[in-house]
DNA sequence: TGCTGGACTTGGACTGAATCCAACTACCCG
DNA sequence: CGGGTAGTTGGATTCAGTCCAAGTCCAGCA
């Protein structure tokens, strides 16, 4: 939980209210949230956060591999907190709610080298679309 | 080619000159077009022609499933053209091209019945990040 | 403990993608 | 060939995200 913050600090980070707020954030719920509503959420426990500092520290989580970015297709990015376990995504078509699923297969090994074109492939994603069960009643 | 044309007029659709001018261009280069490079194509052809009717026109490809909507993290979403053979991309995480792949197993069978959350679960998407060639050696 | 440099934050303006909408146009059926 | 209606237009609007210059405040050092 805290161990987050403190992985932080032992990259050199400043510990500001706003860092950690937005941390505890993510820390908080397994959800995937937008970025507006880390904000709104922040906003909750310290009034005076600004938009900007929010995408700023979502970033920096980002680029550190502490949050993942998930781009389904819908308006906004989503942020994983669960960066440590690998793992997939099943996106519900309609209401766009988001889990995370472990499915069996190493999808990377099933890339063959004459599909490759001369890339450096680093990452597989794989998402799962579907209709979760209470749309799919709807 | 104009099989696709065909397979509209079939559905129901009116041909207008604008819907036929947007089949045209996503028919012409099998590459991954942004909603902006369709419109500015079509307006090569059909200089009148509105971002509107784009947007739309490309909506209703993608809900005949004529088309299909990738949504990598890049800025703008990308129309797929390619819609009748099931295949995934590879992106290079620098520069943002698509390649289509065919990797060799099945990820639809990969995600057990527990890992599905009462879901319907209709589709994949398989993405690959990596960097090409050309970014690699930058 | 108190100072200070530079990392962080702020908020408002800005951009780019996409959607909305009300007026207009033109396809297609009879 | 005339009318009803599906389709189009373009300008305004929304929505997510970025930028920036000015101000704030953290952390390391004396």
């Amino acid at each position: 939980m805290s161990d987050l913050l403190e992985r932080l600090r032992g990259r050199g980070w400043r510990m500001t209210a706003q860092r950690r707020v937005v941390a505890e954030v993510l820390d908080g719920d397994h959800v995937h949230l937008t970025a507006d509503e880390v904000h709104s959420r922040a906003v909750a426990k310290l009034p005076e956060i600004s938009r900007a500092t929010v995408y700023n520290t979502l970033g920096e989580l980002v680029s550190l591999g502490e949050v993942l970015e998930v781009a389904t297709d819908k308006r906004a990015k989503r942020y994983d907190p669960n960066a440590h376990s690998p793992h997939h995504h099943l996106v519900c078509a309609n209401c766009g709610q988001i889990r995370d699923v472990h499915p069996s297969g190493n999808p990377l090994a099933d890339l063959p080298d004459s599909e490759r074109f001369g890339f450096t492939v680093s990452d597989v994603e794989v998402t799962y679309r579907g209709l979760c069960p209470n749309c799919a009643s709807a």
